[in-house]
DNA sequence: AAGAGGATTGCCT
DNA sequence: GGCAATCCTCTTC
């Protein structure tokens, strides 16, 4: 039995969980209070028969065994030094995921400044960025349910995107079979998003609606 | 302002 | 030893 906080991770395509997830609020209880931010960028990956996906051709091992786990659980993990926040999404047994790329900081924006010892959009415009401006430096949140996590996304805490765009992945290899597959979406004009153009930028709103 | 290259950490073959 | 769902600095326009 699903609660149903965890059947919106489930029960539909995991490209339009990612957009649904635009938009929505992250949030992370710490000892210097609650830090986080709007999720303005997305990416999926579609598990055994995706050539991204860390469970591709059935790959299994204990380092991303999270990802095999309940739909609306963490998938935290490191790459190059960096860790990165991934949602499980789907049934148990079926390895797909959801990474967060790009967060637009509300909640305590100056501890998440002091933690990455940045300012402006270097702060959380990226997957590594942002899980280091929540002050999260271990793996230690790998395979907990956000339900009753001290890091979670809040459902009920949400902006609406005006226009949603919708990308090939980034960093992962283009040559493989789904290296160029659209399937990584941001919310267009959000200075939060990775790679985002200056001149692309929507200042006045971040690409919101009113 | 935008693109290229080096640094870097842990896991798997 | 190779490689990965990245970040930062430097160079060039």
């Amino acid at each position: 039995m699903l609660t149903q906080y965890q059947q919106f991770f489930t029960g539909r395509p995991t490209t339009e969980i990612a957009q649904s997830l635009l938009g929505k609020m992250v949030k992370y209880k710490t000892d210097e209070g609650i830090v986080g931010g709007y999720i303005v960028e997305t990416e999926a990956y579609l598990g055994e028969h995706d050539t991204a996906s860390h469970a591709f051709n059935g790959r299994r091992t204990g380092y991303s065994e999270s990802l095999y786990g309940m739909p609306g659980n963490i998938y935290l993990y490191q790459i190059r030094g960096h860790y990165c926040f991934d949602i499980v999404v789907q049934d148990v047994e079926e390895p797909q995921g959801v990474l967060l790329r790009g967060m637009e900081p509300t909640l305590n924006i100056e501890q998440m400044k002091a933690n990455r010892k940045m300012t402006g959009v270097n702060i959380t415009n990226g997957p590594g960025k942002l899980v280091q401006a929540l002050g999260i430096h271990s793996r230690d949140l790998d395979g907990q349910p956000m339900e009753t996590s001290a890091l979670t996304v809040d459902l009920q805490d949400f902006k609406i995107p005006r226009e949603i765009i919708t990308t090939a992945r980034i960093g992962v290899n283009l040559k493989a079979a789904n290296g160029l597959s659209p399937r990584r979406f941001y919310v267009k004009g959000n200075p939060y998003v990775s790679n985002m153009k200056k001149r692309d930028m929507d200042i006045e709103n971040h690409g919101w609606e009113d």
